[in-house]
RNA sequence: GCUCGUGUGGUGUAGCUAGGUCCAUCAUAGUGGGUUUUCAUCCCGCCGACCCGGGUUCGAAUCCCGGCACGAGCACCA
């Protein structure tokens, strides 16, 4: 018993609660290599930095590599857009805080692909298959082997010939691994590993590739391959891509190789954004309906970005949902509020009138008034406020409750335009509203991403000399990012 | 239809491999209070969950069987 089942013999440790990610399965400090694989065909969205993140992460945990790889094969249904492929890597290494270690492009790799296809064929274990997709899903159906499958090596690798120099056209002909007909899972009978683009009329965007190639590896036999070929050790992604494990798994043992360690995730929605396709944004920004990747509209990394979020938070999010496979809708909120953690000790404090009214003082009141920058770190300095004209902007709400406090400066009774000073010290708990001195008020305003629409509240805002990109906290309102010395747009409250 | 996978509070998540120390962890949301001259930050409290039914066992969130629900794959997309 000692020898079989150790552990029943052993006291188990008590068990302490994780955090942090799941224990990577087989690691070995130094020796991990991971990678994520995005294809460059349109923006980085929320759901890829999930990819990124626990991909990167692991590899900061482990010491290992994180390889960043664009699976860019597919030239008619899902074209490469140029310049992500400049893009992704700053987007990467901005949400990482470190670059990836290396980068492959699919479309570089294409004679690495190539030769593998021949050895397959050599060794007999795939074969170049001329029935149509239609021909080939009923033989898949009915678990019978197609007619092409008995093909020698030698006949296969005329017709890939054929297949090279463009006597087949698309549609024509594919190189299937041959796994076995009759498997339980139909998803793995003789899966296709190659086939035929049009690369005349859809020539690969990317300047050398354009039309060089006419055959294309399809996802499950490129990604196998260059796995291999870039030796990965773990292989982390979404439960969509199960069946593929499976049928990559194949051709390794087909090639006497072993399939790395794989751990999969479930899919994510958010609550606001509901789901949302790489495909469609692309269209629609090509379309104008939005003004660029990082409209604020937008579920995309660049628009997060832009709206104040930032990698840390971005990081903690993630982290914190690990690697389940369950299908989750997370809501904003939780995000929201790793980045409030992340910001507010540092975010000045500014005030920003929407629906400005214009109130004169009347009776005795100091000149010029200080607050805090941050009410918990004085040592940020002081905000001051002009009150040698004794005009005060408020919001057209808080004019109507009568009795208020000018927050940090004095209490207040309103009757029409005209505020009655009634006392410098707080003398009761009447409502503490934000304002701003006429002399510190410029114009501005406010973009507000909501429901799918973007608002722009114009109103009075305090002057400030901080440069673009500062996370501000706007007194009552929320964060903000400044993108000029008049225009805030809103992060989250 | 076939195949694969997942079911813990409103939302996520820990615990499940090797059953007890779990009247079930942590976070977020909600709610109540404290600090604060912001509806911010910070602090304290409360609220609220093991999909269902059998079985094994002294003992089941954890193991077994059967349901049910949800999701994904079965593309010459990734």
């Amino acid at each position: 018993m000692a020898e079989e089942a150790p552990h029943l013999l052993e006291k188990r440790e008590k068990k302490e609660r994780r955090t942090g990610l799941p224990e990577l399965k087989n690691a070995e400090k130094g020796k991990v290599v991971l990678r994520f694989a995005p294809n460059p065909n349109g923006p980085m969205s929320f759901g890829h930095a999930r990819g990124i993140v626990i991909n990167g992460e692991y590899a900061r945990e482990w010491e290992g590599e994180l390889i960043l790889r664009f699976d860019d094969t597919d030239t008619v249904v899902k074209p490469p857009l140029v310049h992500a492929y400049d893009d992704i890597p700053k987007e990467a290494e901005w949400l990482l805080g470190y670059a990836p270690h290396r980068i492959v492009i699919a479309s570089d790799q294409i004679p690495h692909y190539y030769e593998h296809a021949e050895r397959m064929l050599r060794s007999g274990f795939g074969y170049v298959c001329q029935c149509s997709g239609e021909a080939f899903k009923v033989f898949r159906v009915d678990k019978t082997e197609c007619p092409c499958r008995p093909n020698s090596p030698e006949l296969n690798i005329e017709l890939w010939g054929k297949m090279l120099d463009g006597t087949f056209k698309p549609g024509d002909a594919v190189v299937r691994v041959k796994t076995d007909m009759t498997l339980k899972n139909p998803a793995l009978r003789d899966w296709p590993a190659l086939r035929m683009q049009d690369t005349a009329n859809h020539p690969h965007p990317r300047p050398g590739i354009g039309s060089k190639y006419r055959v294309w590896p399809l996802l499950d036999f490129q990604s196998a391959v260059e796995d291999h070929l870039q030796g990965v050790t773990h292989i982390i992604r979404g439960k969509d891509l199960m069946d593929s494990t499976r049928k990559q798994t194949l051709l390794y043992e087909h090639f006497g190789w072993t399939y790395p360690e794989t751990m999969y995730w479930g899919r994510v929605k958010v609550h606001e954004w509901g789901g949302f396709s790489t495909s469609q944004m692309r269209r629609d920004i090509e379309a104008g309906l939005f003004t660029g990747w990082d409209d604020p509209r937008l579920p995309t990394l660049s628009a997060l970005q832009k709206r104040g979020i930032t990698a840390e938070a971005l990081r903690a999010f993630w982290v914190e949902l690990g690697v389940t496979q369950k299908d989750i809708s997370v809501p904003l909120s939780s995000l929201f509020s790793h980045n409030t953690k992340q910001i507010d000790d540092e975010a000045p404090r500014l005030a920003f009138i929407r629906n400005g009214e214009q109130v004169t003082l009347s009776g005795e009141h100091p000149t010029s008034i200080e607050v805090d920058v941050h009410p918990n770190h004085p040592e940020q300095g002081k905000r001051a406020f002009d009150l040698t004209p004794p005009h005060v902007w408020l919001e057209s709400q808080d004019l109507g409750k009568g009795s208020l406090r000018l927050k940090g400066f004095a209490d207040l009774h309103i009757t029409d335009r005209t505020g009655e000073i009634q006392s410098i010290d707080r003398q009761d708990n009447r409502p503490i509203v934000h304002w701003l001195s006429e002399a510190q008020s410029v114009d501005g305003t406010l973009i507000m991403a909501e429901d799918g629409e973007l608002i722009e509240l114009h109103g009075k805002m305090e002057q400030h000399n901080y440069p673009e990109g500062t996370m501000v906290q706007l007194e009552r309102i929320g964060y903000g990012r400044v993108l000029s010395p008049t225009v805030i747009l809103f992060s989250h409250s």
